[in-house]
DNA sequence: CCGCTTGATGCAATCGATTACATAATCCTC
DNA sequence: GAGGATTATGTAATCGATTGCATCAAGCGG
């Protein structure tokens, strides 16, 4: 025999049981200063000796909304991904939306179904982390008019308007070069995200521009194209290896990359950071545990999330609509990856 | 001027649209037989020019359910979750329940807020990854009627009567132990996972059956204490490196443990895998491009999750309950971080 | 003491779907 | 061709909350 979910108690039971009616069961719940205290307290035992609890179906559709935001992850294995959620979830923490998450890797969504998500009822509102999506599934949300419930986080779409909440990632690379040209190193690499990339672009003209500033010596090979991964880091490692003239320094646009790098520099004979030092972004869990300790740019995760959460929140309550978010500062983190010039 | 959501079509424009009542769009739209040719299409026609798409708020409070799971996640940010999540939604695309995703780290649930999210009509099942539940949240949940709506999966709560997905860890300790023996090692150590984890367990009881089917020797010492995290396998490494009577090998409870051993005893002056072979468990990702490239064992993640979010949904659907899941198969996967005993 | 304001509460419509039941039309079968 | 079965469709109740409007009592100023 199957044991039945009881169903729980509804509004009317409640009502019934303080002797009032299920309006004012709904007001002493949601505006307490509308009742009389005394009401207010027979609803309150009330609630407690039925243990009800309001049906989240029945109130968003009576007010129509969906009651949950949907998180797109270009990539949820990707580690740098978690504390940033964990900080969307503690913005939303309190407020009454639910929160769906999707990979937009593994499971890639058609033109349509972004908007389509929003016309189901299934969501108020989006977060976007992946500044890949197609421009087609954006324009079917503007199209729908709920193009202003949609924010970007990290990453973004270039010429698009949508509300960008992001690291100062410019600012990032160049205190990434600023430390390695305070430790003499003037022959400076950088190994590249993917092309097409907003945050890749980024990275490498703040790269670019405190290396101009600071007057380095620039040579085109010391770019290396990469994609943000482990793998491309150990590539960069072989194109460095056969260099004639060889950095002393190389800058990763990510911590993965900087992993991939030094093993690949190890297993050719370099000494890290003897031999070359390495600096990442991100700073992730592992970078700390690696061996050596990752020299990296912090971004701080868990504050993005929040703040994400806080700016879709404040558009999805009709609120005052702030300007552009500015970005959230970086910092370096110094470890063992980086040593002074030989 | 703020640019209005445009509200969609309902089913009552439809209806209009089509000249039949909403009933017969409903019937057209869920139960096609039940109309004749003729009407179907009329419906399906009118669909089109109205652009409807079913309200889940109004459906979902209808039909008494809330059309969401959730994804119980002990870390999202360990990259073997990823596979996994990926294997569920997988398993619930088409099936119009959407996907809730909770970390139950860094957003820990409070004891009734399990049997809550189902009792606010919020979820209609669950899948935990995580086996450190506390036994209050899941007795709350039983005691609501709604414990034979929670699947778990990889890792289980000893005792507890959910249904359980996991793969045969058990058997792949015992592949990892046959590999090294195949290649000559006898002295074979383990880094297990944290006390009290199912897991743990597991690996720790196949790896000590098969070595003493094998006849392998057995020192106390050589079972170091681990928590699956890199930060432990460095540890381990150390504990190794001054061992009077050395292990040849190294069997993981983890990649990432497998990683920080790696790199610990590289520190130490040990190679990998000349003066010891080293095998993970899970292979993540990264195992394949980590260096040396990490022998390990694999579970099939995306299968894993696709055959919970089935099970999950047979439940839900109130269908047959067949029998306990019998055990994901692994497999051993061979790469660069084993060699034959020198 | 009357009429008006204010505060507390109830009535009933509403959100947008699904579905039990009623009804009407058609089809067999003997 | 009458009666029963079958098929197609419509009517209206229902899910559980929220909220505009009506109602009623108390308070108050003149």
């Amino acid at each position: 025999m199957r044991k039945q979910a009881q169903k729980s108690a509804t509004i009317q039971d409640v009502a019934r049981a303080a002797h009032v009616s299920t309006a004012t069961v709904s007001r002493a719940l949601s505006a307490p200063g509308k009742v009389s205290e005394a009401t207010r307290e027979a609803v309150m035992d009330a609630v407690r000796a039925t243990g009800y609890r309001v049906n989240q179906a029945a109130r968003n559709l009576r007010m129509q909304r969906a009651g949950a935001v949907l998180i797109l992850v270009p990539n949820l294995g990707k580690p740098f991904y978690s504390g940033i959620l964990a900080g969307i979830s503690e913005g939303f923490a309190g407020s009454d939306y639910a929160v769906l998450i999707t990979d937009t890797e593994t499971d890639p969504l058609s033109d349509g179904a972004l908007a389509g998500y929003f016309l189901d009822g299934r969501i108020d509102g989006a977060i976007s982390l992946d500044g890949g999506l197609p421009r087609t599934a954006l324009a079917h949300c503007a199209a729908q008019g709920v193009g202003d419930r949609i924010v970007f986080l990290c990453e973004w779409v270039e010429g698009a308007e949508f509300p960008v909440i992001a690291a100062d990632n410019a600012q990032g690379a160049r205190l990434a070069i600023r430390h390695l040209h305070d430790l003499g190193h003037r022959r400076i690499a950088h190994v590249t995200g993917p092309e097409g990339n907003v945050l890749t672009a980024a990275r490498r003209a703040g790269m670019l521009d405190e290396r101009a500033r600071l007057g380095l010596p620039a040579r085109e090979e010391w770019i290396i194209r990469g994609d943000f991964s482990l793998e491309s880091g150990h590539e960069a490692a072989a194109r460095i290896l056969a260099m004639s003239e060889r950095p002393t320094a190389v800058f990763c646009s990510a911590d993965m990359v900087a992993f991939g790098l030094i093993a690949g520099l190890r297993a050719g004979g370099l000494d890290v950071p003897g031999d070359i030092s390495v600096v990442g972004f991100d700073d992730i869990e592992m970078s700390e545990y690696y061996v050596p300790a990752l020299t990296t740019i912090r971004q701080d995760r868990q504050r993005l999330g929040r703040c994400a959460a806080k700016v879709l929140l404040s558009r999805l309550s009709g609120g005052a609509r702030p300007g552009p978010e500015p970005p959230i500062p970086v910092e370096i983190v110094l470890r063992a990856s980086t040593a002074p010039r030989r």
